[in-house]
DNA sequence: CTGAAAGCGCTTACAG
DNA sequence: CTGAAAGCGCTTACAG
């Protein structure tokens, strides 16, 4: 790779003032600029990351922690945070927070401490306290995304609204016997995502004076739903309508409720969240929540803690508060009136 | 962040001493290097990654060009990219190959230039002939996963043999109008992995004397599968079996029969290519490919290139020849004889 | 407006 | 076995 000495040679200028011109910062002679740059263009020069990184502290790279590469959500989200960096220059690396001990210890105590990146963004991940208090030692801006720790969430969906809207619906539609999978942490659990919308879930329910018509705890996968479809539909009291926290959830249930021969909507209504590719095909009823533009968000907030000018192309959602991050309801055809009202 | 003159000074000893006895290269006293990695530890040292860089020329981080982060396949890969690469030290840099063209020539001629990275992994990407000049311009090893360039296709999957496997399932079902959608290059197009899909489908067909029984082109998403198959099954003359190039077209064919009243695998079977995660529960059958277990086989072969010694949790699958890629056919309910034999 | 020089934090021959 | 010194390729006060 050529050096920005044979660039500086190439113009007949010094090194410094070659990379003045390349950079743009300080004052110099329209004309020297110009050579420069064409002596740049001309080499194909561009300049080592690891030097410039040596010099300034910038690396011009963000970190993104995922739990799962292979989610459909995450993979969105990681879409959207790319979509929004690539103009800007800026690099993305990845780190991946597996549950294996060990290589989470080397995550936070060694890889993220190499100096690597600027900002890190941490998608929806359940950080010990440890693990949060490495990731503060780094002293660097942390974007959280639905983060369980509350005082990582720069931004996050108002989860116990989604909770509550995607009961709601089942409600107004006259579901009475309404049950729920997802997961929920004991005790204050602070800022879980399964857990807050299990609670908007609970408050709808006790708001119109009505019980729970059961609870299934289930990993966010379509298996996940499916089997806890199974166990929750394998009743004497079988409910009429299930909110399942992820579409993928929602999809394993449709999958279960086919196999017992039901029939949705006519014998179970199901809503899921997400706003999944898929959940078009099934017909699925869900709170859509947009995790492309989340992407894109975090990484404007990533970019404003770093003091970059707004990006040109904010898309609406992006420009939205950081703080609120919005949902909708869209109703599809797996959700009905009950067929018998009680 | 604390620097290795802080290690050095409180172990009592030169930088060079510590850099020695903290890289294990070189030979020092026992004692000492228990001192120096002591302080090491006491003060949370990590090497910048930048400085390492700038003296070794080496990165420990490896460039990953996908097309599009949010498609199950990509994902799946990169999860096994990831997988393999965390335990070494290597990070991942994600390089989004999108279609803009300037992003491209960005991406192309400016973020792969800046010297982030030690190998970079392809992921099936059709590349202009000038990328490709681009990438060898830089000098480092390239690892192709189904790459379109034959040249840059160290890993693949015989995907032609794959072609003649699904077709010759559908054949031994006893089917005779079988009909193929997916995608085909024009004349020579080389290593394009739809198009030697197709190649492998004719094949099979000519060998067994029939005709094609119709063929649509769809970009590889649900959606695509869905439109192609409406217009497919909405013939005179309709398949009896249909091999979709990818599971997500075989699920948007699975929607559309489903739309049009059409029985699987009575009206209709259906086999895809990939082993996606929802395959089993839509019972399709279709061929596997083991997308983690490859994305593991490229990033054995990245490091092999750096001269990185073998790791040693090596999975069977990517310890394998890296030249040739299994898949396995798996059969479930979405194919069967056809009902009425001709 | 431009250049010489120091420095960013490592690593590695080269001496001793 | 260990240290002093040079160098990796940039950037940025500091002079002029």
């Amino acid at each position: 790779m050529t050096s920005l000495d044979e660039v500086a040679r190439r113009a007949e200028v010094s090194a410094a003032t070659a990379s003045r011109a390349l950079s743009g910062r300080g004052r110099l002679a329209d004309a020297t600029r110009a050579r420069v740059q064409r002596a740049a263009a001309d080499l194909g020069y561009v300049a080592s990351s690891a030097a410039s990184t040596l010099a300034t502290g910038r690396t011009r790279s963000i970190g993104v922690l995922v739990p799962l590469v292979d989610k459909w959500f995450f993979a969105q989200v990681l879409d959207g945070i790319a979509t929004r960096l690539a103009p800007l220059g800026y690099d993305i690396t990845l780190y991946n927070a597996t549950d294996d001990a060990l290589q989470r210890r080397q995550l936070f105590q060694t890889s993220l401490r190499r100096g690597r990146v600027d900002a890190v963004i941490l998608l929806s991940l359940a950080l010990s306290a440890g693990e949060i208090a490495d990731l503060r030692s780094l002293g660097l801006p942390l974007i959280g995304l639905g983060a369980r720790d509350l005082e990582l969430a720069t931004l996050r969906v108002d989860d116990v609204a989604v909770g509550r809207r995607a009961t709601a619906h089942l409600l107004e539609l006259g579901h009475r016997r309404i049950a729920h999978i997802g997961q929920t942490l004991p005790g204050d659990a602070g800022g879980d995502v399964p857990t807050l919308r299990h609670r908007g879930y609970s408050e709808a329910l006790a708001h119109a004076g009505l019980e729970p018509a059961g609870f299934a705890t289930a990993d966010f996968t379509i298996e996940g739903g499916y089997r806890a479809a199974r166990a929750l539909l394998d009743r004497p009291e079988r409910p009429t309508a299930m909110f399942a926290a992820s579409d993928e959830l929602a999809f394993g249930v449709l999958f279960a409720a086919r196999e017992l021969g039901l029939d949705v909507p006519r014998d179970l209504s199901v809503i899921g969240v997400d706003g999944h590719d898929m959940s078009g095909f099934f017909g699925l009823t869900t709170i859509e929540q947009f995790p492309r533009a989340q992407g894109a968000a975090a990484a404007d907030a990533a970019l404003a803690a770093l003091g970059e000018p707004a990006p040109p192309a904010a898309t609406p959602a992006a420009a939205a508060t950081p703080a609120t991050l919005p949902f909708a309801l869209v109703v599809r055809t797996s959700t009905a009136s009950p067929a018998a009202p009680e």
